[in-house]
DNA sequence: CTGAAAGCGCTTACAG
DNA sequence: CTGAAAGCGCTTACAG
């Protein structure tokens, strides 16, 4: 808790014998300066050791270099490889991250729109197209470039890019009827938005197919392997006939694959098993878990890019999106003999 | 891109009839402030739409309300557990955070806590204790509190929270002996400092007990599930003896167990498993895996609280350090029936 | 309990 | 290519 240099542009300006602006130039658009001014101002920046106020920075000119980042929950492992990719992105950029969590309140996630919308940020990436209606018209009213991640939507407030949930969902269903399951269930974690609408995609697949069964089994809590184990036997408790499952994650499937092993239920002879996301760990699995791929990493990535993009003034227009799709990927658990 | 109302505090007194100052006072300090004007502000503010321009704080007060988090990867499934354990602590408190990765990198590190620290933050939280000769001075020199997480250590900087992991894994080195296992190896994957740490725990619970073989398979790659498959491979193919395993984290482990199905190796009975951490996952597993237990969360949320009450001036003293221990976890994967 | 003065360290136009 | 002036919106002492 002690020494503070406190070495401020003025000090630099005075050592490299130019005014302060020339100094404020050359630090953010050195090719309008003298190639000897710059020279100067270099040596003695480095001399005296100067780092710029940040502070000063944004409240002269009425903006920072942090991009906000506004999710749901760190815990969540889909997060996780967002802000990877959100952090790769951010690479050479002098950008930095905010993160905030709503923790799933709407009005948790108004007030964090507020605080950073306050900061002036370089951008925000939220997650989603479900904000409550104060938080659209905050995040309408945002004087920065805002992309919304994780699903593409009708009406992007300004910036989108993820994935239909609803078609990588029905894709999973239709890949477990083609492989000859008859009487394929939801299990389902953390009801989020977007994994009502993954349920609302395998309903519609079922629909389609005929089924008129609805074998679903949801909870709101929070999903986990060990949580995949207690739903697959709920599941099996109320429909036994059950021979496949389309999770709402990669936790999930791995828990019905390890309590199937445990009540000696044969997959994929007996149950099939399909993932969604495919968490790197699935492909490890033995059998080998099928699941939906989502690309979650150049999800971040592809945020980051659209805000650099604007601020370098080079589009996108408003209203773009980025659909990055899903691809189903068949493995083992689901490749029934007898299909 | 619009609109921007820019109410200031100025805004707020003239609508209260009070002077700036007692706004500014009435923000931080609401009981040195009459009930009476309190009450205006309150309204002006309400009504007005008011939101502090953090940036003119922080300028004016050399102070923000932001804590930088530096960790060396957001991949990492430790991290996103400490980072929960952090977004706990800071409910309520105003506090927000801001994030930076080093991605291993001494150097990435120094310049993020140069970066951090010229913005004036409230406290600053780092991993582990191996900071660069000129990070550590600089962190040395910060004016707010500085918590070094993930591992406990001789010399702190300022406050410390985590636990020691040699002692972690020559605690499982030791239960992986206590159960009949005659040729135990080490999995190691990104080989990090605390790694590096167990490793030599490992190995000084094997010397104790008179072994002088040296089964170790490590690599500098990111831990995975699919690296833990292949590293066990590595393993067999050239300790083909070993008969347990004791990994560097819960992922290797898992690994482990994936490729042991795979090439009908018996858990526990000819192959011993034991992972680091305890992820949730590890008690769902079929067979259950044994882990040494660390409490990430705690370590987040502790780290903050040492921040919290050194800002609210009942601080701990400088060079305090919380050992948050650890447990071993044993289940079956390390049950063996002939110990 | 309340306020007048000064200043935090930058950047924004505007000239030249 | 360079600079003098003004100001961003708060808070810090210091009085009273």
């Amino acid at each position: 808790m002690n020494k503070t240099p406190k070495i401020t542009l003025s000090d630099v300006a005075l050592a490299a014998d130019v005014s302060p602006i020339t100094v404020s130039r050359a630090l953010r658009n050195p090719d309008k300066v003298s190639v000897e001014a710059r020279a100067r101002i270099d040596r003695a920046i480095h001399e005296l050791g100067y780092v710029p106020n940040p502070a000063a920075r944004a409240l002269a000119s009425g903006r920072t270099d942090i991009i906000g980042v506004i999710i749901p929950s760190v815990s969540n492992n889909v997060f996780a490889d967002v802000m990877r990719g959100i952090d790769e992105g951010l690479q050479g950029s002098g950008l930095g991250v905010q993160l905030g969590t709503t923790r799933y309140s709407p009005t948790t996630e108004e007030d964090l729109i507020r605080v950073f919308l306050s900061q002036r940020p370089a951008g925000l990436i939220v997650a989603g197209h479900d904000q409550s209606p104060v938080a659209r018209r905050l995040l309408e009213g945002a004087d920065c470039p805002v992309v919304q991640i994780m699903e593409v939507g009708p009406a992007p407030i300004d910036l989108a890019v993820g994935l239909s949930h609803f078609q990588g969902a029905r894709a999973g269903a239709a890949h477990l009827l083609a492989q000859g399951y008859r009487a394929p269930a939801f299990l389902g974690a953390q009801m989020d938005p977007r994994s009502q609408r993954r349920l609302a995609g395998f309903r519609a697949c079922l629909a389609d197919a005929g089924l008129d069964d609805d074998p679903v089994v949801t909870t709101p809590e929070p999903s986990s392997v060990s949580l995949g184990c207690r739903l697959l036997a709920d599941l099996l408790a109320r429909w036994p006939m059950t021979d496949a499952v389309l999770c709402n994650n990669d936790d999930l499937a791995l828990g019905v694959l390890f309590e199937a092993r445990r009540r000696n239920i044969r997959v994929p002879v007996q149950l099939g098993i399909c993932g969604f996301n495919d968490h790197e760990m699935m492909s490890a699995a033995e059998p080998p878990l099928t699941s939906v791929a989502t690309d979650r990493f150049s999800m971040g990535r592809q945020a980051v890019g659209l805000i650099r993009s604007r601020l370098a003034g080079v589009g996108p227009d408003r209203g773009s999106s980025v659909d990055l799709g899903f691809r189903l990927i068949p493995r083992a658990s689901t490749a029934r003999r007898d299909g």
